[in-house]
DNA sequence: ACCTGAACACCGTTCAAGT
DNA sequence: ACCTGAACACCGTTCAAGT
């Protein structure tokens, strides 16, 4: 049956809801999943939410803002473990593993987390615990409070450089693939070099590109951990 | 006198010497002092040379090339200390802290070297230098290929996020006051958190906000070396 | 108060045309 | 071979105008 005439639709489906901040950073979530960082512009965030990209600035003070509650609001995925003092150097290295787990899943989103002192809840209640849990094993304040800002710089930096390989290469085959071609790459590239000029890495070409990245994640975990028991008192 | 007709002028003074790959990075480089990396646009820099954007890319692939010849440039004021493996550790954190200086002479050029992996000559005789240090220290090969890993992206964590003070706040005042500014606004901000959710944070704002950036990395630094030299045999 | 279209002042890169 | 002007397909942000 056709609707009769003079008959408003029941309640006109309003398919653009009202914008909000969190739709918004939902939105941007989802373009920073599929395309990256760089594909997260303020005209593309518009577009999924089919809008201009002047409407977003009733909601966000600019470009930072949103890639700081892009940040945070993916920092909520964080589990954090029930703090046990006993085992509070493989704890601290739990919550390092996890918080790079998670950066990986959001593509170059670890950019954002360089690039920023901490100030969302979801950031703080990660630093709150690593904290929590140091002070608790007994590292003093002052190693405590540095150890989290290098623990972090570490992670962050180490997410960087691994979603770099994923977009440098083409989009073409599977991620591993990629790393597999990239590397070889290098160590194709290492192995031309003068001997007389670089003895050293010619002869360490293997150690130089060994390990997917999560060995040599670990490695570099593992010294900063040392590094900071080292400072606990026993 | 006016010079009499028919007479080239005597050389024609180029004012605008042809285009050089190394006039380029050059130029490059200027700019990035000048205006930090940000500032370094194809334009920009050809208009440091007196020409368009479209004359560069005969010398240079394009953006990404040209961000890895500045880097590379720049490497190349790195002084490296006569080897001495009685002394590998202290000579390990001065290269690191010889490099961070360098980097931090350079705006925020550290940023490029957070996204690449290093090929250029300077860089690799960095590299190259690390590795004999502590490989002569004994260092065994898989933990010293690591380690300069570790190393670098702690460098240029650090530099990169030192650099951000710098450029986030205005251009107004000195640096030192800019970041004293910068670092009591976290103060103030980290103080009026909620207790009950992150007692440590807000115990510890004043560990947390200490030290100059020297102090802070220092400490990194040193917690990282003490880590390799975990693994070194004695 | 929120949303919008249009505009401003930029990007990196390509390409046909010139020398 | 090198250089150029003009164009293409983008940016973030502002602002007057609408509802």
């Amino acid at each position: 049956m056709p609707t009769p005439p003079g008959r408003k639709p029941r309640k006109a489906a309003p398919s653009r809801r009202p914008l909000t901040q969190d739709g918004i950073v939902a939105a941007a979530v989802r373009v920073l999943d599929a395309e990256g960082l760089d594909g997260v512009t303020m005209r593309r965030v518009a577009q999924e939410l089919d809008t201009g990209p002047a409407s977003l600035y009733a909601h966000v003070s600019g470009k930072d803002e949103l890639n700081e509650l892009m940040l945070d609001r993916v920092a909520a995925e964080v589990r954090l473990p029930e703090p046990d003092p006993e085992r509070w150097q493989e704890q601290v290295k739990e919550v390092a593993r996890e918080v790079r787990r998670v950066w990986q899943a959001h593509a170059d989103i670890a950019r954002v987390s360089l690039a920023m002192v901490p100030t969302g809840a979801n950031l703080l209640r990660i630093a709150e615990f690593q904290l929590a849990v140091m002070s608790a094993g007994g590292v003093p304040p002052a190693a405590a409070a540095l150890a989290v800002d290098s623990l972090g710089m570490y992670v962050d930096a180490e997410s960087v450089e691994r979603a770099m390989y994923g977009t440098k290469l083409g989009e073409g085959a599977s991620p591993e693939e990629q790393l597999h071609t990239f590397i070889s790459g290098i160590r194709d590239y290492y192995k031309a070099l003068p001997q007389d000029r670089f003895p050293h890495i010619v002869a360490m070409v293997d150690e130089l590109t060994a390990g997917g990245g999560d060995e040599r994640f670990e490695f570099g975990l593992d010294i900063l951990v040392r590094g900071i028991a080292s400072h606990a008192r026993p």
